[in-house]
DNA sequence: TTGAAAGCGCTAACAC
DNA sequence: GTGTTAGCGCTTTCAA
C-alpha cells in the first residue's frame, strides 16, 4: 500500500497559513498577491515536509487528467510510429502532459476502448498517430467535442486537425532521378490496400507518365513477407523488367535488393531502387537505399502541438502539410 | 472544456437508489448483497445516462492511478524496446492498467522527474524496460518502497525484481556452429562500455576457450555508426582475419556483412557472422543473419505481471530469467 | 439489503 | 493579502 500522502493541508499547518493561501503559491494563481515573507514560508514547508501535490485531486478538481492518449494501430514496433511518438512526447513534455499509449486489437471494440479512456477521465486528447479513423467515428468524436488530432501521411484535413506530409509531391522528382540513371522503364510495388485507394498509386502514375517514362505496372500484395517475396521474384522475372522500382514501403525496397541481388541483377546498374518512407537500414542496406523520408519527429510534434491548442481553445489550422525530403543513398 | 460529467449521484437518483448502492452494483463489493431488481435498475440507470466513473476521482479516493510507468533511456526508436512494449502492454490490459510512457532525456534530472511523477500519483509503479538503473536510484526506490521491476537482457536481481533471459548460455552452442563449419578463428565486435564490465566479453571468451577455438581479440567502439565501420573494417583487414564473428549487438553485425561483401570476401563461406539480439532486419539482410534471438515479448509481459504482483502485495520472484533462442539463418 | 455521511486532496469564489 | 468554505466524484464505515 501507498504511504500516507503529505496534503497541501499538512503544508498549511506546518508554515502557519490556509491551505487556499498554499494553492495560491503554488500554482501561482493570477489576480492573488502573496507577501514574500508568507510565500517563503509555504515554499520552505513544502521543502520540509517533501510534499508533491496530487495529480489526481487536482485533476478531479479541473477535469483534466493531463495526460494525452497516443493511439496506433500499427504494430507498435513500426519504427515511423516510434519515430513520431518521440515527436510528440518532446511537445507534450513541455506542458506537462503525459502519454498514455493505446493500441488497437480487436477493430471492432476499439473504438469504445477509447471512448471509454476518455470517458472516465484517463486522458484530455487524443492523437492518432498512423491509425485508421473511420468517418463515422471521427463524426462521434466530432460530436462528443473531444479534442483529437490525426497524424498520417496520407492526411485530408476533412472534419478533424490533421498533421501530414508532402512525401507524394516528391514523387516527380524521383523519377526524374531514375531518367538521370537511364531508367526508363519503371514499376511500383507496394502493399495491397482493399478499403480504400492508395493514394501512392495515382501519385505514382502520374508522375511517371509525366516524366515522358515508361509505367510497368503496378505490383502489390499484402504486407506478408512470403507474398512480398513472390510478388517482387514475379516482377524482377518478368519480361520486361523494370530499369527502376518505387517501393511503396522499405520493406518492399529491401526485398527488391535482396532479390535482385539473388538473380544477379546489380543495383544499381541494371536496376535502380527507391523506396517511399524511412527506416533504420536504409543506411545498412547493400547498396544503402535511396528514398523518399518523412520528416516523422516532426509531424509528431507539430500534431502534439495542434492537440494543446485544441485542448486550450486556441486556433489549431486544421491541416498541416510537412515538407519530406528524398535522400540519395547508392540505390539510386 | 469537458463537458459536465454524469455521477453516480445522477446515476442514483435516476434508479431511486443511494450513492452507495451503484457504487457496490458497479464494483460488486464483496460482502454486500444486492436485490437483482436494485441491481438492474442501476444498470439500466448506467445505460440510459451513459454513465462512466471517474479513474480520477476513485482513484484519488483509493489512492491509485491504474497507471504504470514504463521507462528506457534507449531511444524509443529501439526496436527491442518496442517489442517489450507489446508484451507489457498486453499483460496491463488484462488488469485495466494504462501506460504512460518516460523517456530519460538528461540523465541527472531525470530519477527526480520519475520520483515526481509517483510523487504525484500519475502511476502506481514502475518498469524500466532497457533503462539505466543505478544502485543508488534503487536504493532509493527501495527506500520508498515504491514498487518497481527491471527488464534487461543483462539482469542480476540483486535489491530488486527483475526480469533477464539467459542469451549468453547460448554461447557455447553457437560457438559449436561455428566450430562445425570450420571457422576456428573467432573474433567478438559489439558496443564498448565505459562505466559497467559488460557481461557478453567474458561470456565469448569463455565459450570461444572452452570451445578450443581460437580468440582474434575483442573490437569494441561506441555505438555510432562512423566508428562502428572503423572499427569492423579493422577487424576485416586485420593480418589473421578472423573466420566467424560474433556481434555484440545486430548492428555490429550487419556492418560485418556490408564491410565484408565490400571487400569480397564471402559470407558465409570466407566468414561466418552471428549477432546477438533481435531486430527486423535479420531476415532482410544480404545473406540473412544467424541470431541469438530474445525472447522481448515475454519479458515485457513477464515484467508487467511481475509489477503486478508487487502492486498487489502477492509474492513475485525477485529474478525471472527467460530462455533465448538461436534463430539460424544465412550467416551461419 | 440499503442509505447517510464522512472524507480523499485539491481549487476558487467569496468574505474579511 | 489571506482565510473560510463548498464542492469535484468516488468509496466505505456505520447504522438502520
Amino acid at each position: 500500500m501507498r504511504k500516507k500522502r503529505v496534503s497541501s493541508k499538512d503544508v498549511a499547518r506546518e508554515a502557519g497559513v490556509s491551505q487556499a493561501t498554499v494553492s495560491y503559491v503554488l500554482n501561482n494563481t493570477k489576480n492573488v498577491k502573496i507577501k514574500p515573507e508568507t510565500r517563503q514560508a509555504v515554499l520552505d514547508a513544502v521543502k520540509k515536509l517533501n510534499y508533491h501535490p496530487s495529480y489526481m485531486a487536482r485533476g478531479m478538481k479541473l477535469n483534466k487528467s493531463m495526460a494525452v492518449g497516443v493511439i496506433t494501430d500499427r504494430s507498435v514496433t513500426n519504427y515511423n510510429f516510434m519515430k513520431m511518438l518521440e515527436g510528440i512526447k518532446d511537445e507534450l513534455q513541455l506542458s506537462n502532459y503525459a502519454i498514455t499509449l493505446l493500441f488497437n486489437k480487436s477493430e471492432e471494440s476499439f473504438n469504445n476502448e477509447i471512448l471509454e479512456y476518455y470517458n472516465t477521465n484517463r486522458f484530455d486528447g487524443i492523437i492518432f498517430a498512423l491509425a485508421m479513423v473511420s468517418d463515422d467515428f471521427k463524426d462521434e468524436l466530432n460530436k462528443s467535442g473531444i479534442p483529437y488530432v490525426i497524424i498520417d501521411s496520407h492526411a485530408s484535413g476533412k472534419d478533424s486537425h490533421e498533421v501530414g506530409t508532402d512525401h507524394l509531391e516528391r514523387l516527380p522528382e524521383l523519377i526524374e532521378a531514375f531518367k538521370a540513371k537511364g531508367a526508363v522503364r519503371l514499376a511500383y510495388t507496394g502493399p495491397l490496400w482493399i478499403n480504400k485507394t492508395d493514394p501512392r498509386l495515382k501519385a505514382f502514375e502520374d508522375a511517371v507518365s509525366s516524366g515522358g517514362l515508361t509505367n510497368c505496372g503496378l505490383f502489390l500484395c499484402p504486407f506478408n513477407d512470403e507474398m512480398i517475396k513472390e510478388t517482387i521474384a514475379g516482377l524482377l522475372n518478368s519480361d520486361i523488367r523494370p530499369q527502376g522500382i518505387v517501393a511503396g514501403s522499405p520493406r518492399y525496397g529491401f526485398y527488391c535488393l535482396k532479390i535482385a541481388a539473388e538473380l544477379g541483377i546489380k543495383v544499381p546498374g541494371d536496376l535502380y531502387v527507391a523506396s517511399l518512407g524511412t527506416s533504420i537500414f536504409h543506411e545498412l542496406s547493400r547498396p544503402s537505399m535511396t528514398a523518399v523520408e518523412l520528416p516523422l519527429y516532426d509531424m509528431g510534434r507539430c500534431g502534439a502541438k495542434a492537440l494543446l491548442d485544441i485542448m486550450n481553445d486556441k486556433e489549431a489550422s486544421s491541416l498541416t502539410i510537412l515538407r519530406s525530403e528524398i535522400i540519395r543513398r547508392e540505390s539510386l
